[in-house]
DNA sequence: TTAGGGTTAG
């Protein structure tokens, strides 16, 4: 419904509008709640004037007796009484607004002072909607603000508020000539900062007088809302020079940005200005503290500020489990967490995140579980980090109820939750729903952006992936150098060398971004796909950086698929080097030499690994059936339906056969028998996963499979052949990229 | 008869 702010006396011809606004909101809480009436027959209260006896109030119920006592003695018709009866419902933390309003409409013609009361009830209760209709119609019944109007007005303002009337307010404020009242400054830099227009904000703090002390707190915390710490950190700075002595109010937020910066010099000096100037260590400020010295790794002198607290709250906990989460330190954390007397939202979230950091996905589960069990409700960060996880897991039924979640609950979907939503569905494999989500996001960030090209590229969807570059091009986003990490892998994906080639030139040229070592790996990858292992060496020895294992480790993996054992053993010596004890590197040499027939090869290696101790990482799948994760590890027989596992993949066996299948154990370099080397490839992680997730869902159901190690030749035919045989998508996501196996063929294109 | 500012997790 649309609401004109009906300023005529000032703005005749003004075309304000506060189209935005819900008025209606106000009056439907009036329309719709029976109010009950003063209690009339009450004993008598003593002879105390009634005014006196309003600021002695405690509570509602004394309010309605003192209330209805004024009905008897007609002490009501004073607009006196009426007025001390509205502000205490106004002012008071048991006040009732909608007794306020009762009384309110029982005025016909309350002053500024009921006026302001009303519209400061309102913000106090968290209805800014309401104050603003509060307003509207104090203008509208012909009554001008004053300068108290406008602070209790905005205080509560919420984000969109501000951007949709804050230019408007502020024009009224300067029409009305308040703008040099230092309130209604401090209230207008809050107003912008809310908006998001931090440089206004600034414009309005630069042109008042600065010699109030909160006038640079609301601007201090507004470079913190805006993220511009370092603008905080000067402002601190130019106060001490027009010595303007900060309040420990200003200490917080100065300590506060300290900790964002990790900036230890400048949270000192504000920790001696609070001993130096004997500032009562109020639990605000010593919490800053604590965050301060824990966002700076300074866990001792953290929790010798801790320990000594007189008191301690959820805020000062949290942040010494942040402390620790920060630092990897997660049992320490843990230590902490479940020695809380009480737990909040954000600690349960902080606790959550402190393990995905450690990528310890399981006990983010797990913990998620307990908070829920716990009965506290997550929010949109918690929800970022249980779909983070989601993705590692490939947990996609798990994600789709968070999914469900967000959406029942009606929790915001900001971009960090977007983009992990799309991360989540690409990591899952669910390629179609990742674009959903990106289509339906109202702000699509680079991160958002980057996140559609990388996901659909590691899902072998290439040519989709240039396509969304090229979009994000034309919607004028600028692509980072992560950006140009999808886009070469899209490359990669579909073999388009010389489209690569010409990316990679253009990302310095047309972007500026210089190719660090990941977009160099990118390019060996791609041209080593297609063959030309011998430039994709050349990239290698001609990178201005140096050559990590990543970059090695495609060239060896592209050795593998073309057969170049020589070429092979190079890079295989180069990451040995960097990475003594890669595990993985041994056993990529021995499937090449197992494949090229190499067998003393083979067993120089296999001697070296046993001299080392290096040992062969075992096989581990994850497969996700009815909301609960499922690990496989190689021949094992530990998971509770192995059982039935293995007599499944016997009959898997049958059927393939039946199908053309024989087994493929030309990567299998033990020194056994062909029947061994059989029955080892037979006991693969991802088998019995599969056979697993054939036994546990109903027909035409996507298995979806998430593996430690790179996919066997072996597995990957038997994948292909269950796709066709069984009629089933079977989804595998491996060390490094996706294989969705349709009909009985995958999309890598049988390169991987 | 009425005012304002702050801390924790992506």
């Amino acid at each position: 419904m649309p609401c004109s702010i009906p300023f005529k006396t000032h703005f005749q011809s003004s075309s304000l509008t506060f189209a935005s606004f819900h008025p209606s909101l106000l009056c439907k809480m009036i329309s719709t709640t029976t109010l009950s009436p003063p209690p009339t027959h009450l004993p008598s209260l003593p002879q105390t004037p009634p005014l006196s006896l309003i600021k002695t109030c405690k509570s509602m119920a004394q309010l309605k007796q003192i209330h209805s006592q004024t009905i008897r003695t007609g002490l009501i018709s004073n607009p006196i009484v009426r007025a001390q009866i509205i502000a205490f419902c106004c002012k008071h933390e048991l006040g009732d607004m909608e007794y306020a309003r009762m009384v309110f409409d029982t005025m016909p013609e309350p002053n500024h002072f009921v006026w302001n009361n009303m519209i400061k009830g309102y913000s106090r209760v968290g209805c800014p909607n309401s104050a603003v209709s509060m307003y509207c119609e104090m203008l509208e019944r012909g009554v001008m603000p004053d300068e108290y109007t406008y602070p209790f007005l905005l205080k509560r303002f919420t984000r969109d508020m501000a951007v949709k009337c804050g230019r408007e307010l502020h024009d009224h404020i300067v029409k009305l000539g308040f703008s040099s009242n230092v309130f209604v400054q401090n209230a207008l830099i809050h107003l912008y900062s809310l908006s998001g227009e931090v440089s206004v904000a600034r414009g309005v703090f630069d042109r008042s007088s600065k010699s109030d002390v909160v006038t640079w707190n609301v601007m201090i915390s507004g470079y913190n809302r805006s993220k511009q710490f370092d603008e905080s950190m000067k402002l601190f700075d130019e106060m001490e020079r027009m010595r303007v002595l900060p309040s420990s109010i200003t200490l917080v937020s100065v300590l506060s940005a300290c900790s964002k910066l990790k900036d230890l010099n400048v949270g000192k000096r504000v920790h001696r200005y609070v001993k130096d100037l004997k500032i009562e260590p109020v639990r605000v400020l010593e919490n800053a503290l604590i965050d301060m010295y824990a966002a700076c790794g300074e866990m001792d002198t953290a929790l010798g500020i801790f320990d000594n607290m007189k008191s301690r709250d959820v805020i000062s906990w949290t942040a010494i489990v942040t402390g620790f989460t920060n630092l990897g330190q997660v049992d320490l954390a843990r230590k902490y967490f479940d020695k809380m007397p009480e737990r909040d939202f954000v600690s349960w979230t902080a606790m959550i995140d402190g393990y995905l950091q450690v990528n310890q996905f399981k006990e983010v589960l797990t913990l998620f579980r307990e908070m829920q069990a716990a009965n506290i409700k997550p929010d949109e960060f918690t929800m970022v980090s249980i779909l983070t996880a989601c993705a590692h897991l490939g947990a996609l039924e798990l994600g789709e109820w968070i999914k469900a979640y967000i959406d029942k609950n009606k929790i915001k979907i900001d971009s960090f939750v977007g983009n992990a939503l799309i991360d989540m569905y690409f990591n899952c494999g669910n390629v179609e729903k990742a674009i959903r989500i990106f289509n339906a996001m109202p702000h699509r960030d680079k991160i958002s952006w980057t996140a559609v090209i990388f996901g659909l590229a590691i899902n072998g969807y290439g040519e989709e992936a240039l396509d969304m570059f090229s979009q994000m091009l034309k919607a004028s986003i600028t692509p980072d150098e992560v950006t140009y990490i999808g886009v070469l892998c899209a490359c990669t994906h579909c073999g388009m060398v010389d489209k690569g080639k010409k990316f990679f030139a253009r990302m310095t040229t047309q972007h500026g971004i210089e190719p660090n070592v990941a977009h160099y790996g990118c390019m060996v990858d791609l041209l080593g796909r297609a063959g030309h292992l011998k430039e994709a060496h050349e990239v290698i020895k001609n990178m201005p950086v140096k050559p990590n294992s990543i970059v090695w480790g495609s060239l060896l993996g592209a050795c593998r698929v073309h057969k170049d054992e020589e070429m092979a053993e190079m890079a295989a010596q180069q990451i040995l080097e960097l990475e003594p004890e890669n595990g993985a590197v041994y056993v990529l040499l021995c499937n090449i030499y197992a494949a090229c027939n190499r067998w003393e090869k083979l067993h120089e290696v296999r001697k070296l690994m046993m001299d080392r101790g290096i040992k062969k990482t075992p096989g581990c799948s994850l497969i996700e059936m009815n909301g609960s994760v499922h690990e496989f590890v190689a021949g094992d027989q530990v998971h509770p339906q192995s059982k039935e596992s293995y007599s499944k993949l016997d009959e898997m066996s049958v059927d393939l056969k039946f199908a053309g299948y024989s087994p493929d154990t030309s990567e299998v370099f033990l020194d056994i028998g062909e029947e061994e080397k059989e029955s080892a490839v037979y006991r693969h992680s991802e088998k019995l996963a599969i056979a697993f997730g054939l036994i546990s869902s109903g027909p035409g159901v996507t298995i979806r499979i998430v593996k430690n190690l790179r996919m066997c030749v072996d597995c990957h035919y038997v994948a292909k052949l269950v796709s066709k045989v069984y009629n089933r998508e079977v989804i595998v996501r491996d060390r490094t990229r996706f294989h969705h196996f349709r009909h009985g063929s995958c999309t890598c294109k049988d390169y991987w």
